[in-house]
DNA sequence: TAGCAAACCGAACGGTCGTGCGGTAATCTT
DNA sequence: AAGATTACCGCACGACCGTTCGGTTTGCTA
């Protein structure tokens, strides 16, 4: 089928647009210039825009997960995953050649907030997937005795977040000279809070 | 000049929609419909989408500074003030009936980032100053000797901000049933961190 | 009260949007 | 090789976009 390379190269220039210009404001007619074909030969690929824009969140998605998840589950379970997992998500931020417009999962995260809908569902879920994640990998690393047994990795999990999206902010909008130092240091002190008694719920 | 409150009245409504939509998905027809007057009549106010989209966000920030830090100036410099912005700045994200949508220039900040322009530049040195008053406050925290002497603002400020954009992002997006306990425990514990030597640059 | 500036309107412009249709060319199935 | 399916195209639609313009109403000033 030939249609099948055709869309994963639409899905790939789509993403990259509305990592610059966010999942609402892409249209399909510039897309469509992008890629090199006409308009409604795009639109043919989905039925709507919204199913393209699920589908961009989709491989963004599962980019996500291939860049900062799958390498980091070589690592042995406990605080290196972690450092890996952190390591790696860091790297995704400071955007690989693929998102010259920042994570799109944060960027979409803030555009789509407040308007209800199937693709807002979609994201919430995709968000709290990825929140289950790091509580998981956080949860094996109690479990190998790396951290302190009363930590809350429920409350980790939102620290977590929290630095990353802090991160997100100096380094993408502000071009703080010091976000990477910030971020860095952010998360040692908190895998070392973890291991003492603080952090507990 | 009856055109004063008729402007003041269009930036309030246009603030609200925007707070939802986003800055550019805010479409000059829809305001005036909504205020109630023609679309040439709202756009003769503003001479450009763009210095409408300014305004807005000059309206906001505005309302922002009045909301968190006018108050907290009337609590003592210091530790009490510092709780007091914090307090407020909570307040303000957990969403005045003005906006349904949650904090406007964290929504812009992920909307903007990546393009470029004077709306861009506009959003990044209300940021600056933001952060710049919130270090500010923390200094006088330091010279009131509630705080260790060696504690890096810069570096507080940024803690701050972070926690602040991690609740935001589990209380608008996720509605996650522990962001607020998340928020001020985590703030607790920032200035209990400041006041030993921890968080020393 | 005359005159003037500003507020506001309706209509229209060129443009882009998402979407649908009919037709052609390529590919797959049998 | 015949037929069915699919990819893709050009074109056109109705709707809405930001912006402009000429004309009417309103409120202030002299």
């Amino acid at each position: 089928m030939r249609g099948a390379r055709s869309r994963a190269e639409i899905l790939k220039i789509a993403m990259r647009l509305a990592s610059r210009e966010g999942l609402e404001a892409i249209s399909i007619g510039r897309i469509a210039e992008k890629v090199g074909m006409s308009k409604s030969g795009l639109f043919g690929h989905f039925k709507s825009k919204e199913n393209l824009q699920r589908e961009i969140l989709e491989t963004v998605a599962d980019r996500f997960a291939k860049r900062v998840f799958v390498p980091a589950m070589k690592e042995p379970r406990g605080l290196p995953r972690l450092k890996a997992i952190h390591q790696n998500w860091i790297r995704w931020i400071q955007g690989s050649q693929d998102f010259p417009g920042g994570c799109p999962l944060i960027a979409a995260a803030s555009e789509l907030d407040d308007q209800p809908g199937l693709i807002k569902d979609y994201l919430k879920e995709k968000q709290l997937l990825l929140i289950h994640n790091l509580q998981k990998a956080a949860q094996l690393t109690k479990d190998e005795g790396h951290f302190h047994a009363d930590v809350d990795v429920e409350r980790l999990g939102w620290y977590w977040y929290s630095l990353i999206l802090g991160y997100h902010h100096y380094k993408r909008l502000l071009n703080h000279p010091r976000a990477d130092e910030f971020a860095e240091h952010a998360f040692d002190e908190l895998l070392q809070r973890c291991q003492k008694k603080e952090l507990s719920s």
